[in-house]
This record gives structure tokens, C-alpha cells and sequence, in this order.
DNA sequence: GTCCGTGCAAATGGTTTGCACGACC
DNA sequence: GGTCGTGCAAACCATTTGCACGGAC
């Protein structure tokens, strides 16, 4: 089990061993990340941030999250029909559980897909490098709002 | 086995099941799908009926994929990075592969994923209705060109 | 003859980019 | 002090939408 802080450290520690600047609006986003248990966006994550950084522009939360995948430290799921969302506490493909209706995402323990992987390599010829495994449903509070 | 001749059946059939029109354009549609066998983009589309549509539009194409899209006679790839692509063949959620440098896709068999979605649905108590699998990696060509 | 579908053009909206000032190291 | 990061605004671009004409039924 990953703590906050240990998390924290980990992304701060990646930054510095590439020489990019700790600036405190990038330490703001590495805190929020590490403490997030859902699955921010960068609307989310830029409010949360306002308080503290009247300036702060939602540029710099794209850039950063942008920096972030670069150096493997955060998860983006993209969406086509929708807003990103980002995973900084396991930042390496695994599957989620989507509400279709209230946009709530979770994280199920469904054991590795190593064999579904290599599966698809072997008849395809492809050399897999990554995935992604989505669910989409209702959660259920919005099951009982039907 | 279905095949191009009979998949097209199956498409007009449901269009004139739910009253809608079939026009030329909307046929031409139907024919490239069924005979498809990879996933086609709009503009893939678009430029094969061209030569026989000069007046054809970019939002005839995109507005019948929707409409095809809402009927279940095609299954849509959306990509938050690039461009939608279509499969008219299997027009339900099943695992892709895909080439990171040409973008090709291929459709491996790896059987069902009931059993995972229902573990997904246990854990998070959501009730799965869908869900979308793909395979990133590099094809056998774009391998050879690295 | 009606209503739906087509096709042009304009709008949409999350994300990306350019650029100049300011701050980290 | 030099360079990188920030933040404003403008650009981007696949897709969606509005609207009026034309064709399917």
C-alpha cells in the first residue's frame, strides 16, 4: 500500500532527477495527485488550485499533467466525448469502472491481462506495448436514481 | 461467416424496419461497411464516394454513423488523440489491436470477457453494460521499419 | 405533397501552442 | 544571470449543429 507522502516523494524525486524545477504550482498538482483517491480532471484539479494560486492558469495544469505522462507518473484517460481524467497513484494501465451517468470512476483488482496480451500479439504479429481496459455502467447510486 | 452480401441485408433491414429513409448515399454507406474489412475513419470513407458523390459532404457521413451508431449497426472507435474509426462488421464491444505508428487495427479472438466483467461489477457494485478493450503496440511492417 | 436527408457553412469545446514576463536554481 | 515555467490569449481540429433546398416515399 502506497501512503500519500511516500507517493508525493516518488513524483517530486522523478522531477529532480531530470532537472525540471520544483515550482510550488507544480507541487501544489503533485500533492493533489497523490492524495487523490478518484480520478481528477484538469477542471477538477485547476479549481482545487484556485484558492491557493489566484493566477493559476489552467494552461499550466495541461502542461504539468502533460509533463507527468512524459515521465510515467500519472495515468491519462483520454475521452473522446468528453474530459480527460488522470490517475496519479497507479500511473501504469489497469482497468477501470466508468458511470455513464455521473462520470465516477473506480479502479476493480481484476488480476493481470498478461495472458490476453500475449494472446493478441501472437495472433496478430503486433508487439503490444500497452492497453487499456474500460467497464461502462452505472454505479450504484445512479442504479437507484432510475 | 457472415458475409459482405448479407451484412448489407441486415443494415437495410434495419433501416426500413425504423422507417428511415434509404437513400443513395446512405446506401453507399451501407456497401463500404459490410465490404470493409478493416475499421474505416469518416474521411476514408468519405473519399471512396466521392468519385461517385461529388456533392457529398463530410456531415452526411458523420450523421449517418451516428445514426447507424444509435441502431447498433456499427461499433464506434473513438480516440481522444486522433480521428474515429467504425467497424460495421462486429458492431459490439470487442478487443482490438492497434499500431501506434500506422494506426492500423486488427481484430484478435480472445474470448469472452464475461467472467472479468462480472468481477469488475462485484467489487464496484456497478452494473456493467459495456466496455471497450484495446491492444497498443506496433504492427509487423512498422516493426520491420524501426 | 410531406417530411426527412443532404450539404454547405458556422459553431463547438477540450486541448494545444506562442509568446513575454517572472521566478527557480 | 540564464533558463525554464507560468499564464494570458489565440489557434487547433475533429465533430456537431443550423438551416434551406431537394429528394424519398
Amino acid at each position: 500500500m502506497t501512503t500519500p507522502e511516500s507517493r508525493l516523494k516518488q513524483m517530486v524525486a522523478k522531477l529532480k532527477a531530470q532537472d525540471l524545477r520544483l515550482t510550488p504550482q507544480r507541487l501544489a498538482i503533485l500533492r493533489i495527485l497523490a492524495a487523490s483517491e478518484g480520478h481528477p480532471s484538469i477542471e477538477e484539479i485547476f479549481e482545487q488550485l484556485r484558492g491557493n494560486f489566484p493566477t493559476m492558469s489552467p494552461a499550466t495544469v495541461y502542461k504539468t499533467m502533460s509533463l507527468l505522462k512524459g515521465l510515467d507518473e500519472v495515468l491519462e484517460l483520454g475521452f473522446p466525448e468528453g474530459v480527460n481524467r488522470y490517475d496519479g497513484n497507479k500511473p501504469y494501465p489497469h482497468p477501470h469502472v466508468i458511470c455513464q451517468k455521473c462520470k465516477k470512476i473506480m479502479d476493480p483488482e481484476l488480476g493481470d491481462l498478461q495472458h490476453l496480451a500475449e494472446a493478441a500479439g501472437q495472433q496478430t504479429g503486433f508487439r503490444i506495448l500497452s492497453h487499456r481496459l474500460d467497464f461502462f455502467g452505472l454505479c450504484p447510486e445512479c442504479q437507484e436514481k432510475e
